[in-house]
DNA sequence: CTGTTAGCGCTTTCAA
DNA sequence: TTGAAAGCGCTAACAG
């Protein structure tokens, strides 16, 4: 493994320069960097990224703490926060928290053991152990987490738009599966939803579970579980799993979908176009929020100040349609 | 942030006492352990891995190379990696090659920048650039790739379980969704599939394409748009994707599951047993060959000298059934 | 603009 | 069994 005293060696310059063409410093002569660039190619120089770090006490990683990487959810922004690291010259260390914060908090210590250039969060949903000590740049997302900086999607008028929606529809008798109770994601998806619906004088139909296929799957079951007169023409679900699980159940039970019931969902997983009617849902713009935090944990972009609140966007496909 | 140093003064030891012990090194004395970890408690000291890593020209992290976390396969394989790595002690430095083979090299000569203790990874299907150089500790998953040590499912195997299955449930007229036919998974899985087969004198009509959902439904449509008495009563696919995507067109053809047709897949996804019904497929022991990949890359287990295949396990649910 | 040099925090001989 | 000391490869003053 050759070392930048090689490479200065073999271009006849001192480390130091090595280290300023390495570091893209503007104030290396062209001829010289040329020079010393060959000799790297050369030589097939690769910098020790520990030694770099030790030095500067920060390395060119970023941590990513996601409760679960199955789910599609987390995959999929853990793609972008993958895909915008790496063109950014980044490496993502990658730790999973199973959504206990326990296990969160002990795989973040041991994350800042190598001194990552910033850190980024999603939390469990029901945190408890408190914050970490460190000054390394840090941003939670999609739910808030002691006094971190959060950048998430506006859940709040992303449901509101899945009301409007129905309502637009004409749908009265409207159903909703939210996700567990004590967890601020599902609350502020139910209560922009429920408001919408207020001011549209209707009032839902609440069943609350988690945001798996399983909780879609049982309390879809509940909610239909009725008389057709009584059964709501619309149901909209605090996450695509979700909506997944009452797609099947739907489907048992002989109803047709957008015809007897409308379905919308949350978050626009890739699954949600895949499925049987193409599902109507809540877009999160994964992308731009993992951009966001990259940016503002490599300092390339603001630590926001306060809750950065990126706008969501219905997506209209073929699981919704006017109340027959 | 304390250091060793730190440490070293308060306990009243040299710095090289108080690496001992961080080291778990047996010949240190009993008492001065204690005393010394009653420091590094109290000055809640942590060590630093980059310095650790430079000096010992090894880090405590595990490189993880897949082509796309999003597709739940990889997923999958990702949870268990970094559990297992987790457990040992190790970091995963994820990287995703979008399964594109010069994108893989980059990741990987990345990753080695950081000295990672090993790097497992997934190859591109189609490698194009040669191995990379490094005396890291090196494994490849599910495909081979150059000569590094390869583990792997039995994907011959395998798939004969999937045509063993439909065999003893009296099909005869039996169609294959495959994968890229240049790819050695593809192939493999083919030719376990069409040899079990041959055995009971059966000869599936074969299509190809992609492993993704949407090659299931057009590979599907093709297959079963014909005369009900030339229709295949079975079709086995490559990927459990693949089946999904197959269901999905067998319900637009308003054909029943598996009373018109049975349905088996591959690799076990978690989705293969909620989509309705619940697939049956054969499953990758995903936990196992995780558990052999880093165990190898740590040096605690041994590097397979040949492929080191683990066998699948066919899992009935509901989407077989006896030939009408 | 370039060279010299002092460490970053830790592990690991080598002696005692 | 413990201490002392020499670096690991690189960056960032500081001089020149």
């Amino acid at each position: 493994m050759p070392g930048i005293k090689d490479v200065a060696r073999r271009a006849n310059v001192s480390v130091g320069t090595v280290s300023r063409v390495l570091a893209k410093n503007e104030t290396v002569n062209p001829e010289l960097r040329e020079i010393v660039e060959t000799a790297i190619r050369e030589l097939n120089f690769r910098p020790n990224g520990l030694a770099r770090g030790l030095r500067r006490s920060r390395s060119d990683m970023i941590g990513l703490v996601i409760p679960d990487i199955t789910n599609p959810f987390f995959a999929e922004l853990a793609k972008h926060v993958e895909a915008i690291a790496s063109a950014a010259g980044f490496s993502v260390l990658l730790s999973v928290s199973n959504d206990d914060p326990q296990r969160e908090r002990t795989q973040v210590e041991s994350l800042l053991n190598s001194f990552p250039t910033g850190i980024i969060v999603v939390p469990t949903h029901r945190p408890s152990a408190g914050p970490w000590t460190s000054d390394v740049a840090t941003v939670v997302l999609d739910r808030p987490f002691a006094d971190y900086p959060l950048i998430s999607v506006d859940h709040y008028g992303g449901a509101g738009l899945a009301a409007r929606h129905l309502l637009d529809l004409g749908h009265r008798r409207i159903g909703y599966i939210a996700g567990p109770a004590d967890t601020p994601v599902s609350r502020q998806r139910l209560a922009g939803f429920r408001d919408t619906l207020a001011a549209g004088g209707v009032t839902p139909l609440v069943v609350e579970g988690q945001f798996d296929y399983a909780s879609g799957e049982t309390l879809g079951r509940a909610l239909l579980d009725r008389p057709a007169a009584k059964r709501p023409t619309a149901i909209a679900t605090a996450s695509d799993q979700q909506a997944i699980g009452l797609l099947r159940v739907v489907n048992d039970l002989g109803l047709a979908v957008p015809g007897d019931l409308s379905i919308v969902g949350f978050d626009d997983i890739s699954l949600a176009s895949l499925v049987t009617p193409r599902l109507t849902t809540v877009r999160q713009p994964l992308d731009a929020i993992a951009a966001r935090a990259v940016a503002a944990v490599t300092g390339a972009g603001a630590i926001p100040a306060a809750p950065e609140l990126q706008p969501a966007m219905l997506v209209v496909r073929h699981s919704t349609g006017p109340v027959a």
